[in-house]
RNA sequence: GGCGCUAUCGUCUAGGGGUUAGGACGUGAGAUUCUCAAUCUUAAAACCCGGGUUCGAUUCCCGGUAGCGCUACCA
């Protein structure tokens, strides 16, 4: 039977299945990703799996963590999380049901002996393949062996002639030399399944369709294929994603800051911008130009799920560009209504120790919106809305380009009068100022840059008028009373 | 080392035997403007190398090179 019929007849299952031996990271989030949009592309099934089966390096916290990092990029799954460590006895069964048929046997060989084999076939440049000397125990001894309580793993005998290959949804026809595959290791001494045995007894027992993971594991991919045939049971369609490579094109890994989903939430980045931007790493959408005939790059959740397909996954490995990620999560932000972006600002605030009041923090969303990239950014763009006292800035910004002190603090001084009576409202304040201008002689320029200073405490700030509405009358006098201050110092 | 995979601007990529090799991020310039952003316009920027096949290869084939992956009683 072929891959075809099983996965025409029947609804997609797909799974991803992390082992929690570190945070959800950006790799395995894409790989989780491109499941959920396969499933709900098709109408299948998404499972969650964790492969628990190492005891050492498995942690609850971590289970934890990588349900955190699904969450917050909006995947859902419809089965599980299953247990591995829970599914221990399907797995033995497997493993029993492989030693009758005889595609398994007992292995006495030690690690130590195992190293140290392998180690003296590296320095004769051999290959360092078990030598499969357990294989040719005779049965009855290996029984009696292990009546007797010797410890043994238990081996997969791999064909020692032919090939094991299997047809790849991204990368084609993959083939491998039998000769190549070793013994691989199905029940540890222990009695704990490995890897390849549990993988694909929860596979087959969990009727998967479709297994999309990480390119990585196309060299593993032979062994379980083997393991399938041994099982009788119907092999699933492979798919394997390109991995995610840092700036300098190595493997993705801490040596390149964040790489842990939710530093990403911890830096502001908008989850709809990371779920966007990590699916169009390695997969590119068939369709989406916009009215302009240029190929989009921004989808919602929706679009990406009706455009997914596993045709526009590319073979290669792609670079996580965080300028570009950075971008996305921009434009995400100003995608989002005023209201939303406001309450998911400001949870930073309250980090940076800042009193944001919501409807001020309402007020001050629409003038920062396009003047950030992630929500972090909201804290350094508008942080002097939320506090009693400016930090201390250079007072020689308060002076215009062409200018010295004495023009600056005319400006902030009759800027003082005709505001202390004027309305406040942002169409007031900018005729006043704008008529405080033409009587001072001065243009709108250099005219606004002391006042903005004074106010903002910086060069670069939001529009002013809409700015100074916000702070308020009190708030902007007081202000500009203490530029003038400032600036006495420096004339 | 062995085995496997991959190869288009700096990055993500589209394309495909004959194209001005397209788009996006980033970068430069300009426009707009009360600053900074945002926005718009614009510029520079790529088919890894060598052989074939072909009238013609960046595209197909082979080889090389490079990168990556696997090479555990980890997953």
């Amino acid at each position: 039977m072929t891959a075809e019929t099983l996965s025409q007849a029947t609804q997609p299952r797909v799974r991803f299945a992390p082992s929690p031996t570190g945070y959800l990271h950006v790799g395995g989030a894409r790989t989780a990703l491109f499941n959920w949009l396969f499933a709900r592309h098709t109408g299948g099934t998404f499972i969650l799996r964790i492969e628990d089966t190492d005891f050492e390096r498995s942690s609850e916290e971590m289970v934890e963590g990588i349900l955190e990092g699904m969450r917050w990029i909006g995947l859902d799954w419809d089965e599980g999380p299953y247990f591995q460590s829970q599914r221990l006895e399907l797995y033995r069964a497997a493993a029993e049901k492989l030693k009758t048929s005889g595609h398994a046997y007992p292995c006495f060989c030690t690690r130590e002996e195992l190293e140290q084999r392998r180690k003296e076939a590296a320095e004769a440049g051999r290959p360092s393949l078990y030598d499969r000397r357990c294989r040719r125990i005779p049965k009855a001894e290996a029984e009696e062996r292990v009546a007797a309580g010797e410890a043994a793993a238990l081996r997969f005998a791999v064909p020692e002639a032919g090939q094991t290959g299997f047809d790849d949804a991204v990368f084609g026809r993959v083939e491998f030399a039998n000769a190549e595959i070793e013994d691989f290791v199905l029940l540890r001494s222990d009695g704990i399944p490995t890897y390849h045995l549990s993988v694909v007894a929860d596979d087959v027992d969990m009727r998967l369709t479709h297994i999309l993971r990480g390119a990585d594991h196309i060299s593993n991919t032979p062994k379980q294929v083997l393991l399938y045939d041994a099982l009788a049971a119907e092999l699933p369609v492979f798919a394997h994603v390109p991995l995610i490579l840092g700036p300098d094109k190595t493997r993705l890994s801490k040596r390149h800051g964040a790489t842990s989903v939710m530093a990403y939430a911890g830096m502001g980045i908008v989850p709809e911008a990371f779920r966007n931007f990590l699916a169009l790493l390695g997969w590119t959408p068939g369709k989406g130009k916009d009215e302009n005939g240029k190929d989009r790059e921004v989808f919602s959740s929706a679009e990406l799920i009706e455009l997914f397909s596993l045709d526009g996954i590319s073979k290669s490995n792609a670079v996580f560009d965080n300028d570009k990620l950075a971008w996305f999560s921009g434009e995400a932000i100003r995608a989002l209504p005023v209201e939303e972006l406001a309450r998911r600002i400001a949870p930073f605030f309250a980090e940076a120790g800042l009193q944001a009041a919501p409807e001020k923090l309402l007020a001050v969303t629409p003038l920062i919106r396009e003047r950030m990239k992630t929500l972090r950014d909201a804290v350094s763009v508008a942080d002097f809305f939320f506090v009693e006292e400016l930090a201390p800035y250079d007072a020689a910004d308060l002076i215009p380009q062409k200018g010295d002190a004495a023009l600056a603090r005319r400006i902030l001084v009759y800027a003082g009068t005709v505001l202390a009576t004027s309305g406040f409202d942002a169409a007031a304040l900018e005729q006043t100022l704008r008529e405080a201008a033409a009587a001072l002689g001065v243009k709108t320029g250099p005219m606004f840059q002391p006042i903005r200073v004074a106010v903002c405490g910086r060069k670069n700030a939001p529009p002013l008028f809409e700015t100074m509405e916000v702070l308020g009358r009190a708030t902007c006098l007081k202000r500009m009373e203490e530029a003038e201050a400032k600036l006495e110092t420096i004339s």
